[in-house]
DNA sequence: ATCCGATGGCTCC
DNA sequence: TGGAGCCCCTCGGA
């Protein structure tokens, strides 16, 4: 097979393909056959095989009777991890992992063909189902194209990509990372909340400072959003059921609803919060639980406003809420029932919801576009991204369905698209990528801008030394920055051309917190480990840790990755 | 180096 | 409807 180009604008990456993929079978008779008595069939060892599953009741008598005629010969002839079936080996070979065969692909769940050879991984936008050309001129549809549309400029701007890392803290949080909050005025505050109920907050201008408070939740911290009147103030949903009102100077925390009041009394009664969001117009915060239930809470009194309202099947986990940034009384929720739910505020009772936008997996998330609110967004496990246009028009089928790896559901938090809150346009996403790619020896998961009016693959960002996937992934509301949320760790990245020319007094710092210290030191390069000689030094207070910059094509990675 | 476990959703019965 | 068992690229700690 040639090798084969990723089509993308930026950065020009050349996906090299693992030359070992292709001689994976000739590897298969090399490597794992230990006989000595010559060449063997494929049919020989898959009988082998089997004779070693089924030993009966003669085993024994057998046994004797071959130390008898000539010495044991033990097949050593691997069999694939997924299927169990020999002949090939699903896994790593080098950076790059071969899939079972047997399986459908793992990325668009197609049968007939593997990942590698997915069309949605070597052309991303291959996979968009267009939007259909539907006749539905209705008069909201019509208020909307003269109100609305005229906003937003017929021409799309250049999109600003944040591809280079200039600092980070590693190991900030004692688990892995479930959210991210830019504060609403103060350019340099990232808000995070981790998976024990942890809430960071860094100032990434000071990198040195530490700030996690500990006391806030006892468990995953879902989502936050600052009050929109005092933005010294911040709310947090978290699965210890309840939610938090949070002095972001002061970490006193006071808690707005504890929906276990008694404690634990067992999984089944126990219920968790999940999707939050603020609505300033009717001042409360709404969140929901994992059993399908909508609660408000009065910002100025801080008291429960109304009954729960069960908006998704009951007992599913409701993960997302979403107010509309133009129209206060529309709300979406999207959740594990496989659906997204548009809801008026007004008429908020069981079954009535405006629209109900089927998926065929659990919907990880499910925004409004931020700026006129017209359009949306969701990601579903069944690894795709999809995209309505309108939200005045048909809401039957999708406008579009883009294709994308981000399903993995356990041990790694939700991946969520998010809007760049700064495009005019409305059309740039971001969202992390859960199948690694080779890139030049090192299995790295990218970080992808998607246009989603075209379903096209704007960018992937990645760092030879971000190893880990990043499933949380934040776009600042004012600058062209990106944070990510990486197992424990947090990063800031910034275009190249500008964080090159604005450099910041810790612009370039790594920090690495926590009792593993010295581990990463070496990981990173304390001049102790054959990371190559040309990696950019950064410098912070007495210690010295390398990070390479993302390269184009001329990228290296001097870490290999072993599996 | 290797193993293990925390975990969530899905399918099958 | 509910429980058992399964699962395909984790990640970090013992």
């Amino acid at each position: 097979m040639a090798p084969q180009t990723r089509r993308m604008a930026f950065p020009q990456v050349v996906i090299e393909r693992d030359t070992d993929s292709e001689r994976s079978s000739s590897d298969d008779e090399d490597d794992f056959d230990q006989e000595e008595n010559g060449p063997q069939s494929e049919s020989e060892a898959e009988g082998e095989v089997t004779e070693n599953g089924s030993r009966g009741k003669n085993e024994e008598d057998m046994d004797s009777k071959e130390q008898r005629k000539a010495p044991i010969t033990i097949s050593l002839k691997k069999v694939c991890k997924v299927c169990k079936k020999p002949g090939h080996e699903a896994g790593f070979k080098g950076a790059t992992y071969i899939d079972c065969p047997m399986k459908p692909c793992f990325l668009c769940k197609m049968p007939g063909h593997t990942t590698m050879t997915c069309p949605h991984r070597v052309a991303t936008q291959y996979g968009v189902v267009p939007a259909p050309q539907r006749n539905t001129h209705n008069a909201l549809e019509y208020v909307f194209q003269r109100q609305l549309r005229t906003r937003l400029p017929p021409i799309k701007p250049a999109y600003v990509i944040p591809d280079r890392v200039c600092c980070a803290v590693i190991r900030y949080h004692s688990r892995r990372v479930t959210c991210l909050e830019f504060h609403p005025t103060k350019n340099n505050i990232l808000l995070s909340g981790d998976k024990k109920g942890q809430v960071g907050v860094w100032d990434f201008d000071k990198v040195h400072e530490k700030m996690v408070y500990t006391n806030i939740h006892t468990c995953i911290v879902n989502n936050m959003r600052f009050n929109p009147s005092n933005d010294g103030m911040v709310y947090a949903a978290s699965s210890d059921g309840t939610i938090s009102c949070t002095d972001m100077e002061t970490g006193i925390s006071s808690s707005l609803m504890n929906l276990n009041p008694d404690g634990w009394q067992g999984p089944s009664s126990w219920r968790m919060l999940y999707g939050m969001d603020v609505n300033s117009e009717k001042n409360v915060v709404l969140v929901a639980d994992n059993f399908g239930f909508l609660y408000m809470v009065d910002m100025r009194s801080n008291n429960k406003s109304g009954e729960a309202v069960l908006i998704h099947k009951k007992g599913s986990k409701v993960v997302g809420l979403h107010c509309n940034p133009l129209h206060p009384e529309l709300l979406l929720s999207c959740g594990n029932d496989h659906f997204a739910r548009i809801w008026d505020m007004r008429q908020l009772k069981a079954g009535s919801s405006l629209g109900d936008l089927l998926h065929k997996r659990v919907v990880n998330c499910a925004y409004f576009s931020p700026l006129s609110g017209s359009k949306i967004l969701t990601t579903s496990q069944d690894n795709r991204l999809r995209v309505w246009d309108c939200i005045f028009g048909n809401l039957d089928s999708p406008s579009r369905e883009i294709v994308h790896s981000h399903d993995f559901n356990r041990h790694l938090t939700p991946f969520r698209a998010e809007w760049d809150p700064k495009d005019p346009s409305e059309s740039l996403a971001v969202i992390g990528r859960y199948i690694s790619e080779n890139y030049n020896g090192a299995a790295l998961h990218p970080i992808d801008f998607i246009d989603i009016s075209t379903g096209q693959l704007v960018a992937e960002v990645m760092d030879p030394n971000i190893t880990t996937i990043s499933p949380v992934n934040k776009l600042h509301p004012r600058d062209d920055i990106l944070a990510t949320g990486s197992s424990r760790s947090l990063f800031i990245w910034k275009p190249k051309e500008k964080s090159e020319v604005v450099e910041q007094k810790d612009e370039g710092k790594i920090i690495i917190c926590g009792s593993t210290e010295k581990k990463f030191k070496r990981k990173f390069g304390d001049g102790s480990d054959d990371s190559g000689g040309d990696d950019d030094g950064f410098k912070s207070k007495g210690k010295n840790f390398k990070l390479t910059k993302s390269r184009s094509k001329s990228a290296h990675c001097p870490r290999k990755v072993k599996r």
